[in-house]
RNA sequence: GUGGAUGUAGCUCAGCUGGUAGAGCGCGGGAUUGUGGAUCCCGAUGUCGAGGGUUCAAGCCCCUUCAUCCACCCCA
């Protein structure tokens, strides 16, 4: 037998599960302040509902088998398609427009690296039954908000819109669908590779010749504003193109009058590969240069026909997605975890056998009282139990001899301060939290 | 799926041109038995990832395999 986790998966104890458990239950405190409700789906689907959906690629790393009933089963491979499930399975039950959000795990068979696990957590906001800017600005808002919650100061969300793309093809007589879409991926390689690659890519996978695939990469990277390429664009009479570009325009307002705005910033040149986006696109990325190569942290998109797969008709929805495990990777190397902070504050030392009894009767008050309080179980040297509770982190240790027991009273140490008082045992949970345990 | 690197005590690593393993940290015990983190003393660590081969002899060479890391692809 070999006694270790399967590639790409990992356990997590509890000096990485305890600063990891706080960052969820703030993010869901954060997408519950804004009006979000919990929703918790199957690990698994059938295989067909999540197939088709993520594109050629996706499906590659879809994990599929088939269980012992012969169903061709599937483990979700992120929480959108699964969501696009439920609203559609539900729809009676569910008030539209639907807010929901879920907390994670989804798996991919991709190939471990640096940052990218076969199972991760994501942490989703959606509205389904919402085609507003609005809607599209409220996933937005809430994003960003659970960033600013976690004290995450430099990142920025990168805003595109599908048509945008397209659009700026066009512009540049790029209409055939293929070409469009070599376009594309050449394109959203833009942040890792040198322009002059990407421009080659095009020439190869696009068939365009050196001028014109010059003219696209210099399209994407010229910084062009939201407002210039508006201006092009009606020249040219694209609709399409003209409508995705207020819909930015739109959102970015809305965004900057939530509070919002430093954080975002129109890209051109953000592509999502996932197949069922249609609108809007976004990407953050961690500006801080120690976790700026770590990939996104926080993504997602508009996606108007997913749900109508499932659903019959069409159902618009827009959502967000938090990688739990990137961002945690990047607040460790950015020493924004908050230290180890004790599972347990206060230990309590065991004299000798006999007034283990009345030790655990004080420990149990405190407990009753709120305290996290953790017994000593060991008993032996004194020394050797203010020992382990040091290195449990406690921050009060708790004696009580045979002395104390007659006199009803405690001794607590402050382990911080290195100073003690006796105190009653009636008193020793408001002495604790005079000391600022909690 | 393709290419590259690595795999030695719990952790980070050393091990010279092949002669059956070391350091630091951590861990355990102790320094006149009701008090931790500092210091000092003592101690245990290990199928050298696994399997096979070459050799009188392999941690060091060869093959296979597994795992990890990095790049590509894609993505959180």
């Amino acid at each position: 037998m070999q006694v270790q986790t399967l590639k790409g998966f990992r356990d997590y104890l509890p000096a990485d599960m305890a600063p990891r458990q706080r960052m969820i239950r703030s993010i869901e405190a954060v997408f519950e302040r804004h009006g979000f409700a919990p929703l918790q789906t199957p690990a698994l689907e059938y295989a067909e509902t999540l197939t088709g959906k993520y594109g050629d690629e996706g499906d590659k790393l879809l994990y599929r088998f088939t269980d012992h009933g012969e169903r061709q089963v599937a483990l979700r491979y992120d929480l959108t398609v699964p969501l696009a499930r439920v609203v559609a399975q539900h729809r009676g039950a569910l008030q539209i427009p639907f807010r929901r959000y879920q907390v994670a795990p989804v798996w991919r068979a991709d190939k471990p690296q640096r940052g990218r696990y076969r199972e991760f957590v994501q942490c989703d906001a959606d509205i389904c039954g919402a085609d507003s800017a609005v809607a599209d600005a409220e996933v937005l808002v809430a994003g960003l908000a659970v960033l600013r919650e976690l004290g995450v100061a430099a990142a920025q969300l990168h805003l595109n819109h599908r048509e945008v793309l397209f659009g700026v093809l066009r512009l540049h007589g790029v209409d055939a669908a293929g070409a469009q879409l070599a376009c594309i991926r050449a394109i959203d390689k833009l942040d890792k590779m040198p322009p002059a690659a990407v421009q080659a890519e095009i020439e190869a996978q696009a068939g365009l010749d050196a001028g014109g695939a010059a003219a696209v990469v210099q399209a994407f990277t010229a910084g062009t504003t939201v407002a210039d390429w508006s201006a092009r664009a009606a020249v040219a009479g694209d609709a399409a193109f003209v409508a995705a570009l207020d819909r930015i325009q739109v959102v970015l307002d809305l965004c900057n009058a939530a509070g919002h705005g430093g954080a975002i910033v129109f890209d051109a040149a953000i592509a999502r590969g996932l197949d069922y986006y249609t609108g809007i696109i976004y990407e953050t990325r961690l500006t801080d240069a120690k976790v700026a190569g770590m990939g996104a942290v926080m993504s997602g998109g508009r996606y108007d026909n997913l749900i109508g797969l499932f659903a019959g008709s069409a159902v618009p929805a827009v959502g967000i997605s938090v990688g739990l495990d990137r961002l945690f990777a990047a607040l460790q190397e950015l020493e924004l975890v908050g230290g180890n902070e004790a599972a347990v504050p206060v230990y309590a030392t065991v004299m000798a056998p006999e007034l283990a009894a009345p030790t655990l009767r004080l420990v149990g008050e405190l407990r009753r009282a709120g305290l996290r309080v953790e017994m000593e179980l060991g008993g032996g040297k004194l020394g050797k139990q203010f020992e382990r509770a040091s290195k449990r982190g406690a921050r009060a240790v708790l004696v009580i001899g045979s002395d104390e027991v007659a006199a009803g009273t405690v001794v607590v140490k402050d382990l911080r301060a290195g100073s003690q008082a006796t105190v009653a045992q009636a008193d020793a949970a408001s002495y604790l939290r005079d000391l600022g345990i909690t």
